[in-house]
DNA sequence: CCGGTTACTGTAATCGGTTACAGAGATTGT
DNA sequence: ACAATCTCTGTAACCGATTACAGTAACCGG
């Protein structure tokens, strides 16, 4: 196979350098001082001979990856997915570590037993909200492995850091904006999938408009939209087509939102003279839509930078913060109802 | 620091099972036939213990780091960057790989020492566009290090496959649509970044196109675009300033037609009346722009997944295609002047 | 009955690093 | 001058797997 054609060793550099084998390991570790001219042998032997440490060798013996993991749900697509991988990613390599990466699709890994990221592999995990199921976090947390997650809190009774946006602030302040400045009143939220804890708190946010404002919940307006643009749009053709009433639309997320959009105006509704949409996310394309979409700005790559963060820090000092809560701010476009010079 | 709290090692399952370590090693990797009762009390032995193998001690004692690694430019957001990753990693999983992925920002890796991600940390590499200079290529190239590139053909002289999506056809095609159909004469191209391939070969398209068709191409038509939706914008915005007369705009990729999109919206001409606007991607929402954007289909996961899979081939079997590739198809929608009805 | 496979198992070397332990000079304090 | 300390270095055990080599027992054909 792919024999490692010129494998050179530590003991090469050391036998090269007229030293022994700790020396080259305290040197390159900087883990012990060493006298001026041997560090200078060395480091020429090691540029002659182009010497990097095999990884393998040094995770065995100091029985540590130097590598975190980063599970995610098994399929990734959108535009929510690159700007937190960009934050993970920037501060993992900046902190010398690797960063290994897998979905968790039961279907694709048949062949293997257990998660494909783990405490053999990795030494800590980032958890993107449901890519593993509770049962599968508990034995992790049994073995103490370290983890943060995001976009999701720990299970009842563990203590796993966490990392999450303000859901709950933000939407009852798009969905009041709703009501107060477009007097709406029959305002459709659009649920994000079961279970899916950033649409459980937007639900509340949402709930607390209403009664805030002195509107009855109707349970008719609480629809499937799952976070996805096709489902989105056809939960809505549905609710034209029997008859549901309703000016206003927050969809849960953007990508809904685009569906939502997509619907009414094949239904010939006027965005926003018929109906306001407005989603939560503030996605690259958000302000490109026509019309524009009003909505909730969401700092993705900041909660990647922030979970990675956390995750080193709990790495190296054993501890983290066990819940950050980024800020989120809502921004007025045009599909709400307002700037409509444009 | 963290302690692997209670290492099983393959030393305790042998003496539990009552059987030597060398006879659980090829049970587990079913490389030397185990008599059945043995095999049944490794297996039980293991699932008390919950044992996993060590994959540093493997990947020292096999010299194989039974991971890929994918390289990226130093920032991957847009919607082209999940489905890749996406189609690289079904594969990569279900082949029972790792899966690494560094950005080789050099600004970031200043204490680091050469590439993040090479022959001590993988098996193997997929080279996104130029995430890897010529040089560092080289150098991978001369250690017999597999590699895959992706939206990139090798350096000159290097024997290392790659995957592509076809650009010249499907951009003549696009262009002459814009000719033949809509009658259009005058242009624009908007060039991705310096040296990036595909903007090459879109760009060759695009001439070919002027050129079957008599028309003489317009040195001035060809502007910076970047891929980028700003850039393109501003570019679209200088050009209408300057007076630039034009009817059409071939904009290199969906971003940066998204961005043309917008500056003809701000200057107040009409797409498509006044001008045609083609993109290339057909990326997620490029369907649900105002007017929906012509474009060309880029089969981006699948890209993904050809690439791991001749990645993988060349690791098992040494050998891989030289050059695949995929095919696009230009997807007609609204801003080139069809479909006006909606 | 015997040489040659076949099926299975065990011992111990090996992969390439880290690091505990020991020790040699040089420096310092009294 | 002597002990204590500090700085630097080397030897060898160890991390947890794989696998070459050796060996035993059973089986098979003639």
């Amino acid at each position: 196979m792919t024999r490692k054609s010129s494998s050179v060793t530590i003991r090469d550099v050391a036998s090269q350098a007229n030293v022994s084998v700790a020396t080259v390991s305290r040197y390159i570790n900087q883990t012990a001082p060493v006298s001026e001219d041997v560090a200078e042998r060395i480091q020429a032997v090691m540029n002659s001979l182009r010497y990097t440490p095999h990884v393998a060798a040094r995770n065995l013996a100091t029985n540590r990856a130097n590598a975190i993991g980063l599970m995610v749900s098994f399929n990734m697509y959108g535009d929510f997915f690159g700007p937190m991988l960009n934050g993970i990613e920037s501060v993992v390599g900046e902190d010398g570590l690797s960063l290994l990466i897998s979905s968790n699709n039961l279907a694709l890994r048949g062949g293997q037993r257990g998660v494909p990221l783990g405490p053999n592999n990795t030494d800590g995990l980032i958890v993107y909200a449901d890519s593993l199921d509770e049962q599968e976090v508990r034995h992790l947390y049994e073995l103490q492995f370290p983890m943060v997650m995001v976009y999701r809190t720990p299970p009842e009774g563990l203590k796993i850091p966490c990392v999450n946006i303000e859901n709950k602030a933000a939407s009852f302040k798009i969905v009041e904006h709703l009501i107060k400045v477009h007097n709406r009143r029959r305002i459709i939220f659009l649920r994000g999938p079961e279970g899916q804890q950033d649409s459980y708190w937007r639900e509340l946010g949402y709930l607390k408009a209403l009664e805030e404002n002195g509107i009855a919940c109707d349970p008719l307006l609480i629809l499937p939209g799952e976070f996805e643009r096709h489902i989105a749009a056809m939960t809505i053709t549905d609710a034209i087509l029997n008859g549901l009433e309703f000016d206003a639309v927050f969809a849960g997320d953007d990508d809904a939102a685009v569906g939502v959009l997509g619907a009414l105006r094949d239904a010939g509704k006027r965005v926003p003279q018929d109906v306001s949409v407005v989603g939560f996310d503030d996605q690259r394309t958000s302000s490109y839509l026509t019309p524009a979409l009003t909505t909730v700005r969401a700092p993705t790559l900041e909660v990647g930078r922030v979970a990675a963060q956390q995750l080193i820090n709990l790495l190296r000092n054993g501890q983290a913060d066990c819940e950050t809560l980024l800020p989120t701010e809502i921004v007025i476009r045009e599909s709400c109802g307002c700037n409509a010079s444009r």
